[in-house]
DNA sequence: GTCTATATATTGATAGAC
DNA sequence: GTCTATCAATATATAGAC
């Protein structure tokens, strides 16, 4: 367990290195991003961001771990704030549409990584798709609240799955616009449950 | 204009290449896959390949070149076997189940390799986009077929995005059961149409 | 914990004999 | 058109001075 709190320089330099590494994991490919683009976008040397990860993977892992903090800290947020499950769950459509600017030009961060990871490091993509099960794991929640009882997780992937199309597609042909009317579709669904 | 027909011993390497590097590209991804893994899994040499492509890249759009010439064949067969564009669009769905195990195990080939390319290769990835201008324009002539007008493009890529939240959630969790679940749902919602 | 220099492997690509 | 040898650049990773 990792405390969330930064005490010291060391854990401040590795957050840092964490945050300029998962930007760049997601804008250009976790393949796609040499340790030499990390050096460079994170002001460090070489030998300091090895003292703090032995290897780019290691890194990758960590991006995850921060990404999977991040994600949960929003889910209680929606948890927080609303207790009809339906308006969470356009909570959830809602973060799409106002994240659409960067899901248009560089795609869902969860999907393309899981996608990525898939074709040739499977072992990463095990820990990737934890931040899939994050969100599977909530919607089913707000399904079984719904009233929807066994097929909630079923219901959980087919919204979740609806979520990664509308972002492929918008991504490919990097349309907002097409982003706009397919979460509105999403909108809809959800409403009339 | 490339004519179908192979004549000669040079064309026929050349098409060797394009379907050793089509498997491998969609296996492994395009990075994932190096020059050094044609070579191999082709059987030729280095400079054997170098004397029919210059570069690596020149290898990927022969590739989509002949993916584009396969799935042309694929969506006349359907429009000469059923006058129903309704059919034809369950022709469509039907397709991704009969190719489930590749599409859980690998993934979808056209939205792997966009999502790909579209982080570092915009230039590759607009010629991989033209993979999805195939079936976006074929299914809006199927929802014209249908009388849905000005909002059949709209509908298409809906339809197309469907597809791909099905290939990438079924991808993502390695789950074929899913897959035959979610492309139900897509018949159902063409079949209500 | 900071910084430099370097090792080793692999990448895409080229030159040129046959 | 076939095949070998090799290049230059880049990749991740390591050793070790400070």
């Amino acid at each position: 367990m990792q405390t969330a709190k930064i005490h010291n320089k060391g854990e401040k330099t590795r957050a840092g290195i964490v945050e300029c590494a998962g930007r760049l994991f997601y804008e250009h490919g976790y393949e796609g991003t040499s340790f030499s683009d990390i050096v460079e976008a994170s002001g460090l040397f070489r030998g300091n961001i090895y003292h703090y990860f032995k290897t780019k993977d290691e890194i990758l892992r960590a991006v995850i771990e921060a990404h999977l903090e991040v994600y949960r800290g929003m889910l209680a947020k929606w948890d927080a704030e609303n207790d009809d499950a339906k308006i969470r769950m356009i909570a959830f459509v809602d973060m799409i549409t106002g994240r659409k600017a960067e899901l248009v030009e560089f795609g869902c961060p969860i999907g393309s990584l899981n996608t990525e990871l898939a074709k040739d490091r499977r072992d990463l993509q095990q820990a990737a798709s934890a931040l899939f099960d994050l969100f599977r794991d909530w919607l089913t929640d707000c399904f079984k609240q719904l009233g929807k009882g066994a097929e909630s997780e079923s219901l959980a992937l087919h919204l979740l799955g609806r979520a990664q199309g509308v972002a492929v597609i918008s991504h490919v042909y990097r349309d907002a616009k097409l982003l706009r009317h397919e979460t509105k579709t999403l909108r809809d669904w959800i409403s009339q449950l």
